[in-house]
DNA sequence: TTGTGTGCAAAGGGTTTGCATTAAT
DNA sequence: ATTAATGCAAACCCTTTGCACACAA
């Protein structure tokens, strides 16, 4: 927030309520949510907030780098945005319950150095995603047959 | 393409010459094309085929498990179809030439591995995205300067 | 007061769908 | 002869953009 706010006013930006609002709802939503989804929320203390600002307040923060984007393997062809910590981390996602959980691993640098050696790429950043289910949705199909 | 006709028969679906063309074209891209490229192609060799028809056989050749799709972070937000041997492996695009290379390493395994043990989870599949530049693109920097 | 950010509506790009027609079986 | 698949156009969903007004500085 004060990162914000410091980065709003180095660059002749204005805080209104609205990026407040957004900014504010979007870090207290654990989950990697769509823009749809921040604004069902944030619409709901703010009902004149349009949607088309709340893409452009979450574009401005993923140009600032304060969020990343993603995309999960869905139906929905939706983008997700992730207002964790900046560094590198990666996703699993129950295929159940949607719900997203952030690692990290060491392994995943052995992956990049072995690449790198066999192909001769530089690489800049990897992305990893893995699907299955989660413990509680293991438990409850189990318990549900 | 045998497989594909055997599927075809099996649920009483036709051969067409649009669904023959569109899978070949698809096999002969080794890149991972979206359907509008897939559709350039195609077009050349039978312009009346339109691309709601490239994108009916694509979706069919993904529900047979005979194609996979993937989104690269890239601006467009396009979907791309990948064709080829539909185990799983991973890919490294260069963000300057586009170009994608598959790979696959033994690492993925730990990664999945440790991810479960820590968690309780059971992970189903992995998607892994590298991004750089490949040796080409990298010589071609350098030489530009 | 100044000009950035907003609300709104309309456009945009990628993908899907309904329907009359064509063509594989 | 049947009925699945196609061509076309229109709809769809997610995201972006243009413009007049509002409001932070």
């Amino acid at each position: 927030m004060r990162e914000m706010i410091a980065r709003l006013h180095s660059q002749g930006g204005r805080l209104t309520s609205q990026r407040r609002l957004i900014f504010e709802v979007l870090q207290e939503m654990d989950s990697h949510p769509t823009a749809e989804e921040v604004y069902a929320i944030v619409n709901q203390q703010a009902p004149n907030l349009h949607l088309s600002t709340v893409y452009r307040t979450l574009r401005w923060l993923e140009q600032e780098g304060l969020v990343s984007t993603r995309h999960f393997q869905e139906k929905r062809r939706t983008e997700r945005f992730d207002s964790s910590h900046p560094a590198e981390h990666h996703h699993f996602v129950c295929t159940a319950c949607q719900r997203v959980i952030e690692f990290n691993s060491p392994y995943i640098d052995h992956i990049k150095e072995e690449f790198t050696l066999d192909t001769g790429v530089r690489v800049e950043r990897a992305s990893i995603e893995l699907y299955g289910l989660c413990a509680d949705c293991q438990a409850q199909s189990k318990g549900g047959l």
